[in-house]
RNA sequence: GGGCCCGUAGCUUAGGCCGGUUGGAGCGCUCGGCUGAUAACCGAGAGGUCCGGAGUUCAAAUCUCCGCGGGCCCA
């Protein structure tokens, strides 16, 4: 009885996958693997959550694909790796989605629809393609647990983020203060930087010089005027001071105008930078020149007279430096309400604030008509001329320049200042960069690159959003007195609370907010601030809330931080930041020590895939062709993961045909024969490595060498280092050297003691194989496994997964073996490059080779010209000092072919008569070969041939007839005549009989196999 | 507009930190060979402005600067 199971040589991977799948399901694998190491050193991976309300896509793949190689990877090492699923549910995006689905765009709409109904459609909504997600997530062999995962709209999750943010005001860093927002007047509503990033147009829009005439002590002759530049003519409404650069040189210039007729505007004394005057269309005349900062604080009077400002100062020149001398005129208008460097740079200087508009971009009752109620873009030309008619308009120009459009209905978006609530990083910049430090970036270069960059320039934490579907912002504020009260814990929210807490409350909008909580001071009613909070703060959280630590501490304890995520690249500023953010704010650690950053995946012309642009590789449909672990290998081996990787299918079906079936076909070979040798492992396992052939101790020595190099390059995440390791070391070392060279050994019938070390190297060498791959290709090393380790023995572990992964083995690393190795296969591409000069095919066997070597390259290689001598056919391999080369060099006899810069080898390329008989011979034994093929023969069925030749053919048949019988099994060798219907190169397909028409060289040979019974039945 | 990353044969890429023979592979192509595990493999050949330009140097794919193209993030 065989051991193992056969195997069909052209396997189905789709279906392989899909047994796998069910074996795991059923033997819970994925679970026991996690379990057995209980225990064991932890290794701390934290999911980054998904959002489940659209289709995963091939990113979503690669980042799931890598987690899993490495979480494998680590609990094969013996580490207890707990796998938490995790799934985003707030944010505006689920509620954009959910507005598209109810054909409604904009907050009124929202809440006419009713809240309640509305977060319950978001509820429903994000879970829409789970189902979707983690199908995808099973067939790519990604082990996570998803029957327990993370979710962040639990009051759980809720909970541990009020906790967090509870820690965050107590510390004093949770404030109140404005925020300058991307928002649309029509939805009203902010927009995210990603919405923002979508509708950018050309547009032209009006560009205004602008004269603010100077306060002056003493009434002077001429007046003297700032010249300030603009595009957005209405926002000179909240205009609250001008900015210059300290530096830069500034100049006052007066304007000669000749011809008067119409522009007057034009006159005056004007300030602008000396390196802009080209904006002036006018004669002038220099005054003076001075440095920016001799401007600063200097009075202006308002353009406008109308806004109410409100907390300081206003109408007067600072100075910042952010102020360029691109274009304008190197003096800026700052309107804080409008611009988010204006806003900041007002609250720096301590300026006032005015808001001439209100929240759907309509100037407010504060400012008379016309201008009263209008639309601000609309209001632009009206101002224009209003300037116009005061003579402060210096000149007006159309400007083109790209401007964001909502995505939704096409209107200009506003910049405007919101009432928003703020975590203060600024604060906490030295504690983010201190603990960014301890922090291992892949690729190293984020570190102190666009993160580390980011976070020397970080600002506060715009944390409010005003809008419904998101963790309910825990702040109450009392009514009557103004007393603010941030709440930590559901506990904390019943006791506070004026009236009994539903006991199943859900933290929601707007159940939330119906909670009245009593004031301290005055036990007067708080209300809670209605924004929700930003859903990065969300996912920012999930080290710690995923857990629902403080409520509960045990899981959390043992699991932070975490010792590796990993995640594409444009999370660097989003969930890489919110994580490091909120740990720094919480508990001043980093959340994670090593962040592995991916590049995205492109399409095959190395363009983003979206939507729009309608090239998103449906993975649903490519896994109906394309197997897992061709995808994964296919993702693994192409280059750097932290690079872009440009998306092929052909690519992924070329890897599957290099890799794969090179690896199946090294294990179908090996089943193969085992079956037919009946050959046990366990049998044979007390053959010690020094006892076999070089050939085994040398691929026993590179599979060492390579567990080595794997672990490494693993190590240090260079995963594509690893995987091209191995994928050479299966296609070069095993299957086109090692196997193709050992191949004889195997087709011996008797028992034979080389046999028996042939077969146990390929075995343990397979057997190592399927561990050092199974993290990366997880379901055809299971297959393998499962024939060919768990097939035969009661004891083994269940799954390959289950098993620890490989450790290299020094001592049976011989660097010296490997070297020789190398040496030997370039001795025989010399050879087969002399044979092919000298035009002599490799079937023809030949006399001898002479290699000409230093004395300490021919020890090492000596013991392994049995090898060179059977690649390049020939019967003696004579090794020759240097000083006879010349000899060689001269003879016509020999070919001579260069191996390396002092080493050549000179071929003899005179067969003798019994040389080329042999030749012919194995030329009719390939024949012969081919033919059993061409009809299937079973390996081990023996044949009968029949021959008709020439003379000289006939001799060497006779001459080598048991070596073709020994070669093709043959029982028998009988010449006879050709049927008359076969013609050359034609088959016909008689009774049993297979016979055809052949010419070798210049003979023309014609040969019949009939078979016999198998030779299963030993003789 | 700013920051970071990438650009090597038709395609996928090695090399780049640390400059030094003629820039290596694989797929594909042409020719020849080999083959009872492998739609595999081996040998030879065609195919390169190493994105462009400038600089440093005895010497640049490699270092520096300026562009161009792609990607990401921020405006």
């Amino acid at each position: 009885m065989p051991y193992f199971k056969r195997e069909t040589q052209k396997k189905d991977f789709l279906r392989l996958e899909e047994d796998i799948l069910e074996l795991w399901d059923k033997e819970k694998t994925f679970k026991r693997s996690v379990d057995q190491r209980e225990g064991g050193d932890k290794f701390v991976f934290v999911e980054g959550p998904p959002t489940a309300n659209g289709l995963p896509h091939p990113g979503h793949i690669l980042t799931r694909v890598v987690k899993d190689l490495i979480l494998r990877y680590k609990t094969m090492r013996g580490f207890y790796v707990q796998r938490k699923a995790g799934w985003d549910t707030h944010g505006l995006p689920v509620e954009i989605e959910v507005e598209k689905e109810l054909g409604i765009s904009s907050k009124p709409e929202i809440e006419k629809y009713g809240i309640e109904k509305f977060n319950q459609k978001c509820k429903d909504s994000v879970f829409r393609y789970e189902k979707e997600w983690v199908n995808a997530t099973k067939r790519v062999g990604f082990w996570i647990d998803m029957d327990d995962p993370y979710i962040t709209f639990e009051n759980d999750y809720i909970e541990s983020v009020w906790w967090s943010l509870k820690e965050i005001w107590d510390k004093g860093l949770l404030y109140k203060g404005h925020k300058v927002v991307p928002f649309c007047p029509r939805c009203e509503t902010t927009l995210s930087s990603h919405e923002v990033a979508q509708g950018y147009q050309d547009v032209e829009d009006p560009s205004v010089y602008v004269k603010f005439k100077v306060k002056r002590e003493a009434e002077e002759s001429e007046p003297l005027y700032l010249l300030a530049w603009t595009t957005t003519p209405w926002t000179l409404l909240g205009n609250i001071a001008l900015a210059v650069h300290p530096s830069h040189t500034y100049v006052k210039a007066r304007v000669n105008v000749k011809d008067d007729g119409g522009a007057k505007d034009k006159e005056g004394i004007l300030i602008l930078a000396e390196s802009r005057l080209d904006v002036l269309e006018d004669e002038y005349e220099i005054l003076e020149r001075f440095a920016g900062k001799d401007l600063e604080d200097l009075k202006y009077e308002p353009l406008f007279e109308y806004a109410k400002i409100e907390g300081g100062e206003a109408h007067k020149v600072i100075t910042a430096d952010f102020v360029t001398l691109d274009e304008g005129t190197g003096i800026v208008h700052i309107a804080p309400a409008f611009g988010e460097v204006d806003y900041e740079v007002c609250r720096e200087k301590k300026l006032g604030f005015s808001q001439p508009v209100n929240s759907n971009g309509h100037f407010t009752h504060d400012i008379p008509p016309p201008l009263e109620g209008m639309f601000v873009k609309d209001a632009d030309r009206l101002i224009i001329d209003m300037l116009t008619e005061r003579s402060i308009l210096y000149k007006e120009e159309r400007y083109l320049h790209s401007y964001p459009f909502c995505w939704r209905c096409g209107s200009p978006l506003l910049y405007y200042a919101r009432e928003s609530w703020f975590i203060a990083m600024t604060t906490l910049r030295d504690n983010l960069l201190a603990n960014n430090e301890r922090i291992n970036w892949y690729p190293e270069h984020l570190k102190y690159g666009r993160f580390g960059n980011f976070l020397d320039d970080i600002e506060d934490w715009a944390l409010s959003r005003e809008r419904f579907w998101g963790t309910p912002l825990n702040i109450w504020i009392c009514s009557d007195c103004g007393q603010e009260y941030c709440v930590g814990s559901i506990k904390e929210l019943r006791e506070k609370a004026k009236t009994p807490v539903p006991s199943d409350i859900d933290l929601h909008r707007p159940y939330i907010d119906d909670v009245v909580l009593k004031c301290d001071e005055c036990g007067g009613d708080m209300r809670r601030v209605k924004d929700v909070i930003d859903c990065w703060y969300d996912s920012g959280s999930a080290p710690f809330a995923q857990w629902h630590y403080p409520f509960e501490t045990e899981k959390f304890k043992h699991n932070f931080p975490a010792d590796f995520i990993t995640e594409a690249i444009d999370q660097t500023r989003g969930w890489f930041y919110s994580l490091l953010g909120v740990s720094t704010a919480v508990f001043d650690v980093p959340p994670y020590l090593n962040v592995l950053s991916l590049g995205h995946i492109l399409d095959e012309n190395g363009v983003k895939m979206s939507k729009s642009k309608g090239n998103v590789v449906d993975i649903n449909v490519l896994f109906e062709t394309e197997a897992a672990d061709a995808l994964r290998w296919y993702l693994f081996t192409t280059g750097p993961l932290t690079e872009d990787i440009r998306f092929s299918a052909q690519a992924i079906r070329e890897k599957q045909k290099k890799f794969l079936n090179t690896l199946w076909n090294s294990y179908f070979f090996f089943v193969t024969y085992a079956t037919i040798d009946e050959f046990n492992p366990q049998e044979k396992n007390m053959i010690s490595v020094e006892q076999r052939n070089a050939m085994d101790r040398w691929i026993i020595s590179r599979l060492n060498t390579l567990t080595k190099d794997v672990i490494a390059a693993i190590e240090r995440f260079e995963i594509h280092v690893a995987a091209r390791k191995i994928e050479e070391f299966v296609v070069n070392d095993l299957s086109n050297w090692y196997i193709r060279r050992s191949r004889r050994r195997f087709w011996i019938i008797e028992e034979n003691f080389d046999k028996d070390c042939a077969y146990l190297t390929l075995y343990e060498v397979l057997v190592s194989l399927c561990e050092l791959l199974a993290p990366f290709v997880p379901f055809v090393t299971e297959h393998i496994y499962q024939n060919i380790v768990r097939g035969i023995s009661e004891d083994a572990r269940e799954s390959v997964h289950l098993c620890d992964y490989p450790s290299p083995d020094k001592s049976l690393i011989d660097a010296e073996l490997e070297a020789s190795m190398e040496f030997v296969s370039k001795l025989v591409e010399a050879g087969r490059r002399a044979r092919s000069d000298a035009g002599i095919k490799i079937r023809q066997p030949l006399k001898e080779v002479v290699v000409i070597c230093d004395r300490d390259k021919r020890e090492n290689v000596e013991r392994l010209t049995g090898i060179l001598k059977e690649e390049v056919n020939v019967k003696e391999v004579r090794f020759e000092d240097k000083v006879l080369e010349s000899e060689f060099a001269v003879s016509e006899d020999y070919k001579r072919a260069d191996v390396d810069e002092e080493t050549c080898l000179f071929l003899d390329c005179c067969p003798d008569k019994n040389l080329i008989e042999e030749g012919l011979v194995r030329d009719i034994v390939r024949r012969i070969q081919g033919m059993r093929k061409d009809i299937d023969l079973e390996y081990t069925a023996k044949i009968g041939i029949t021959y008709a030749c020439d003379e000289e053919v006939k001799e060497a048949i006779h001459n080598f007839s048991d070596y073709i019988c020994d070669e093709t099994l043959a029982v028998s060798m009988e010449e006879g005549t050709p049927t008359p219907s076969s013609s050359e190169e034609e088959t016909t397909g008689s009774e049993h009989i297979y016979e055809k028409s052949w010419k070798i060289g210049d003979k023309a040979v014609y040969l019949a196999i009939k078979p016999l019974h198998s030779l299963a039945e030993k003789d």
